[in-house]
DNA sequence: GTTAGCACTCTTTTCCCCTGAGTGCTAAGC
DNA sequence: GCTTAGCACTCAGGGGAAAAGAGTGCTAAC
């Protein structure tokens, strides 16, 4: 059988339908819709042909039509209308940006609460680092009776800082000659070469302060082997619970369990290919639990050799144009605003308390 | 009518019930229990007591009885059985302390999350401190062409470190200067003292390196007033849909809804007063959303001016023996291992990035 | 003071019937 | 050869009655 215009007319009806009103579609309602000017017969040849060529689905005999996942699919790739955002909407989506984004404070979680409020569903968030970084540069300074600040800046920018107390005191100057040795030593660095005997190595030459060394050298590894790892965040799961396909908390529950263990672990795999908007729908997702569920992501580069991505989760029957549009500007808005260098206020970082 | 030792064992037995059971408690199940050497007919003298006293609600004329907001409170109160945690408990409470909380890196989510596992109900965690803090050290240190690395010290021994792109270039003993004028001038001060007046004094005196003045004193004042603000976090609320209260997603939407609100708005406030374990029952809780839910809290100070908070959220038929019993050993674990010297890590800060 | 017995109340479950939405098919119309 | 009107058929969902079950309240006896 082959797929005709007005067959995809047709179906494009069916599941612009079915996302308003998550009720079957019958032929009657089609017939109804402007520009469908024929019989509710036809519509039901038509919707009877989709239905053998795997397009739609029949909850009961007697019911209308919903859309499978390969409905679903086509009407992604090709038939839904692209949704154009509002004036409003634009300006609601960039005055919480820039409401938000002043403070540089946990950044994936403000993006991901943003993203959800603006797509009122779950919504993921995740900023990572493309490549490794090294330590560029490293400073030892003294911070008051029996205390050194350690300083290393990384070579994206990054400035971490570490305060050490002092088991034994030491002068300014083996503060000097430490920080030049850490510096002449260390920098370029990956954390695979921060070795026991690099270590033994350093402690050598590093003079009366070479106590110090070992805590820095571990804390250095760890922060760079750190960075690779991703930087995720899940915001507004309870917005799902607004979805009627989830009213049975139970099937909820499934499905935002699942989101909380997978965002954190498989999603960095997510980022390596393909870049732009991303939709996954229902049992094209991995996972046996996300079957009914459909997931929008888009990839977006932030410059600094970063890359970040926002993705929302919902039910299947999810408005995808709207939801596409929203997070690909979201995704635009966002990069503009790290691409723009007044607002680029990277690392002014700040330590979490312990 | 006079509370008996008989009706306070009836009324434990019920709520003991009715927590396991979810389910309204007839006086045929009360008999059946070990201990309770009484026939139904006596047990229903007493519930019909209990009743007209407010402890116990009927839902209708034929069921069995639930605990009333006021059974609750004088159970948690007066009659609830001590649990103690079991090796296991404690043991794997232990570890996953140990394990989860060797990296200092958002520290409160961390919390919240292993609250929530321990409980099994959503969960909230806060840190925050008692007083003011005040910049106590500053230093400006070169950090490659055309930067500089701005690090403050505050009073409560955190480390803030910012990278400033110079517009202009200026020389290793300008930024000695500069740093000579910070320490002099702004150690000490609150937020407020950071006048439009005090930043003209400032730029006066600080010589080439003026123009970096303004914003290193934005930096400061910023993070100084932001201190005051407690770091909140929300965890599991998907568990919160486990429990039969919440087979209804709706309701469940509500309360999460709330929680993620309120979390973190009016949890600051509640620190002030009192220490200990603390049961909020149903009605007790000043909103509306959550007349049908209970909150337990543990306050405690983890050194440092800091003070802890943790809780857990859940229907008010809730396992407060437990509950409350774990909540507890696990603010304990946390205060032992923050006072700890050798794991005190504090300043440790790594920057969050874009 | 305690308990057995029993009538009574109310929810929950089950069953049945009916209604209505929607289909599939056939035969007629353009 | 499409398209459409017509009609029998199917099935989910709603309403209501009846039956089942759990538990109470009260009375009278122990």
């Amino acid at each position: 059988m082959e797929m005709t215009e007005r067959k995809k007319k047709v179906l494009r009806s069916v599941v612009d339908l079915y996302i308003r009103t998550a009720e079957p579609v019958g032929s009657k309602a089609i017939t109804e819709l402007p520009d469908m000017n024929y019989s509710s017969a036809t519509i039901r040849n038509e919707m009877a042909d989709l239905l053998t060529m795997g397009y739609l689905e029949q909850p009961h005999t007697s019911a209308g039509r919903i859309p499978s996942a390969a409905g679903y699919r086509l009407y992604v790739d090709e038939l839904m209308a692209d949704y154009r955002l509002s004036m409003d909407e634009t300006k609601s989506i960039n005055t919480a940006i820039e409401e938000k984004m002043q403070q540089v404070d946990r950044l994936v979680e403000k993006v991901a609460k943003l993203v959800s409020q603006a797509t009122d569903l779950p919504a993921i968030s995740m900023a990572a680092r493309r490549g490794g970084a090294t330590a560029t540069r490293f400073e030892v300074i003294p911070a008051g009776a029996g205390s050194v600040i350690l300083v290393v800046m990384l070579s994206d920018e990054q400035v971490l800082n570490k305060l050490i107390k002092l088991p034994l005191s030491v002068t300014q100057s083996d503060l000097q000659v430490l920080s030049a040795v850490l510096n002449a030593t260390l920098t370029g660095l990956s954390p695979e070469e921060f070795t026991p005997e690099l270590l033994q190595k350093v402690m050598n030459s590093a003079g009366e302060a070479a106590s110090l060394v070992p805590v820095i050298m571990d804390f250095t590894a760890e922060a760079l082997s750190k960075q690779a790892n991703a930087n995720v965040a899940v915001a507004g799961q309870m917005r799902l619970l607004g979805q009627p396909e989830y009213r049975d908390a139970k099937k909820a529950q499934r499905v935002l369990t699942k989101l909380d263990e997978d965002a954190l672990a498989n999603l960095p795999a997510v980022l390596e290919n393909g870049n732009g908007t991303k939709v996954l729908v229902g049992p094209e997702n991995i996972t046996q639990e996300l079957k009914d569920t459909s997931v929008v992501m888009t990839k977006f580069d932030i410059g600094d050799g970063m890359q970040g991505l926002i993705g929302v989760v919902g039910p299947t029957r999810m408005d995808y144009a709207k939801v596409t549009a929203r997070l690909s500007y979201f995704a635009e808005s966002l990069s503009k605003m790290f691409a723009k260098p007044e607002q680029k206020q990277l690392p002014g970082g700040k330590d979490e308390e312990a």
